[in-house]
DNA sequence: TCCCCGATTAACT
DNA sequence: GTTAATCGGGGAG
């Protein structure tokens, strides 16, 4: 159990087993969801928020950075599960992963969007002082409020600065599920998911599966 | 070596 | 709704 803390705000929660990352990034995508995300600031406190959208990427997807196998950029991609994947996007922003499955096999779930929970004044300093709704909504936006950069590339999300907890909550029983974001290959694939009502998410809001006979039921 | 383009955001009109 | 900013990766020549 780890508790972390900034000033009187506090947070208790369990690192996750190294074999439960070790699933394919569509199985740990949505079991990530209401986790929480903890990273530690150079003075020691931690800013902290609950994961409330992410998507899966794999080796045989067309919009995966591994589609066309190894590289320098994507290496930290084929290393074990449970370590964080933060890549450069459109010269200006990082954007960061959960390495998922075991080593070798090229999968990472995209952290989009984060419901911020603790340390909430650094977040707000990195952030310009957006509106505490914006602070993380978007992968960019919130490598930027937790001060996640390309130096936090491969770090292990079970111990350290960057931590992923289970503090209890239970991911939803039925996550919202939709097309990804922002891509231009795969546009179709299903691999979005969404807390329901969260109001800390970013993007289009996908549809409930199956809830009122709606969402993807077609064909 | 060159060139195109991207898992985006913020500031515009 | 539209667009500029901004630069590294990776495929092509």
């Amino acid at each position: 159990l780890k508790s972390i803390a900034s000033g009187s705000a506090r947070c208790r929660g369990d690192v996750l087993p190294a074999a439960w990352y070790r699933r394919d990034s569509w199985e740990v995508a949505p079991a990530l969801l209401n986790k929480v995300l903890a990273v530690r600031r150079t003075d020691g406190g931690w800013s902290w928020a609950r994961v409330v959208e992410v998507e899966a990427y794999a080796w045989f997807d067309e919009a995966s950075h591994t589609f066309r196998g190894p590289t320098p950029r994507n290496q930290v991609m084929y290393g074990p599960g449970g370590h964080l994947y933060v890549y450069f996007s459109y010269g200006v922003h990082w954007c960061a992963n959960v390495v998922t499955g075991p080593k070798g096999s090229g999968q990472a779930v995209l952290l989009r969007a984060a419901e911020p929970l603790g340390g909430l004044a650094e977040m707000r300093a990195a952030r310009g002082g957006m509106p505490d709704r914006d602070l993380c909504r978007g992968p960019a936006r919130l490598t930027q409020a937790l001060g996640l950069t390309g130096s936090d590339n491969g770090v292990s999300v079970r111990s350290g600065g960057v931590l992923v907890l289970d503090d209890g909550a239970e991911p939803p029983a039925s996550p919202h599920v939709g097309p990804r974001v922002g891509i231009s290959r795969a546009v179709d694939v299903p691999w979005r998911w969404v807390v329901p009502g969260s109001r800390y998410t970013s993007g289009p809001r996908p549809q409930a599966p199956t809830a009122s006979g709606g969402g993807c039921a077609r064909e």
